[in-house]
DNA sequence: AGATATACCTTGACACACGAAGTATATTGA
DNA sequence: TCAATATACTTCGTGTGTCAAGGTATATCT
């Protein structure tokens, strides 16, 4: 992981949020779609990960069920709620405010 | 400010040093420079301003002088060391990988 | 039988941001 | 003249997110 994770931070459930809205999935899956999709530059720690996903659940974002007992480690799913998809939204304005916001300001041409 | 400061936590340091990048300065004109460059949608709070002071000169990237007893309060400039600028160069480029990043990971479309 | 991959969980420590409170000087205006 | 406001810096304590480290358990591969 060549990204400093602190450049990040406060976008963690945003990330897993999006994962959440093409569908249902666990934590060991999305993280690794995560890391397919930086090319291996990125990826949770496990306890970030899970550290989130219980927030996520405190704040009615998210619903998690356990995974039909298939073959084998059992898999914890989660799922967006309506409050999530909202949340979602309101994080990826949020982004676009704050990618304007943070080139203008690392930019050291006068305005 | 209505932006959430969290999604720009860890960017503190990059955001300072591009101001001192522009000359020596001090910390409440730089916070000011700053709500002006963003149309007062963002600035520190004084204690993460002064916070930052210290880390970054603890870090030698700043060094650190009391301006001239002129009219007014003191003032405590700030000067961005060779350290400073080298570490400014690599938090820019930081900074548009994050950017990359994110806007990868926060699309919902299939790749 | 042992190594590896999958999959989840918890604890404790650390760093950054910030609310709150304080110090001090110069200017503005009633 | 004296209170309010703006300028300017400082310190303390708290909260939150990240993560190193350690743990549990199952299935597959050699």
């Amino acid at each position: 992981m060549s990204i400093s994770a602190d450049t990040l931070r406060g976008h963690t459930d945003t990330i897993i949020l999006t994962q959440l809205m093409r569908g249902d999935n666990y934590g060991y899956e999305i993280n690794k779609t995560i890391q397919q999709r930086t090319g291996g530059q990125y990826g949770f720690k496990e306890a970030t990960l899970y550290t989130a996903f219980k927030r996520l659940e405190a704040a009615g974002l998210i619903t998690a069920y356990w995974g039909e007992d298939g073959p084998g480690a059992r898999r914890r799913y989660y799922s967006i709620t309506d409050a999530g998809r909202e949340t979602w939204r309101k994080n990826c304005q949020d982004w676009q405010n704050t990618r304007a916001l943070l080139d203008a300001l690392i930019n050291i041409e006068e305005e």
